[in-house]
DNA sequence: CAACTGACGATAG
DNA sequence: CCTATCGCCAGTT
């Protein structure tokens, strides 16, 4: 069973508005988790063992620089075409523009 | 129960 | 610009 950290994190991911994305690190800070990196790796775990399982919008979690995190061929085409589908526009480097990501305003 | 696994992020060089 | 290293630690096997 998860713990309540993880709960809260699974709770953060799942409020991503659709159209928007959010940073491993922004996932983190928002169910109160130390920052550094340390906080972003807590999502990366549970995304990798738990997005199957659990009914997350993993596709709308990208890095902090807007670039899709996945290794190619192991889900980075599909996620791209997921958030494009959501109406998210990518860079010519394959970068999503900052206007995308979540700020927690609405 | 021990070892392994990671889709990050900041910093230093 | 790039690579290397460290911090962080739940969940899965």
């Amino acid at each position: 069973m998860p713990s309540e950290q993880t709960l809260r994190i699974l709770d953060t991911i799942r409020a991503v508005p659709r159209g928007r994305v959010a940073s491993y690190g922004q996932i983190a800070m928002i169910a109160g988790h130390p920052l550094g990196g340390g906080g972003a790796r807590d999502v990366v775990r549970i995304l990798v063992s738990m997005s199957e399982k659990e009914n997350l919008p993993w596709w709308r979690i990208v890095r902090k620089d807007g670039a899709i995190a996945l290794s190619p061929g192991n889900g980075a085409e599909l996620q791209r075409t997921l958030l494009l589908q959501e109406g998210v526009i990518f860079d010519a480097s394959g970068k999503v523009a900052e206007a995308y990501f979540w700020t927690l305003y609405e």
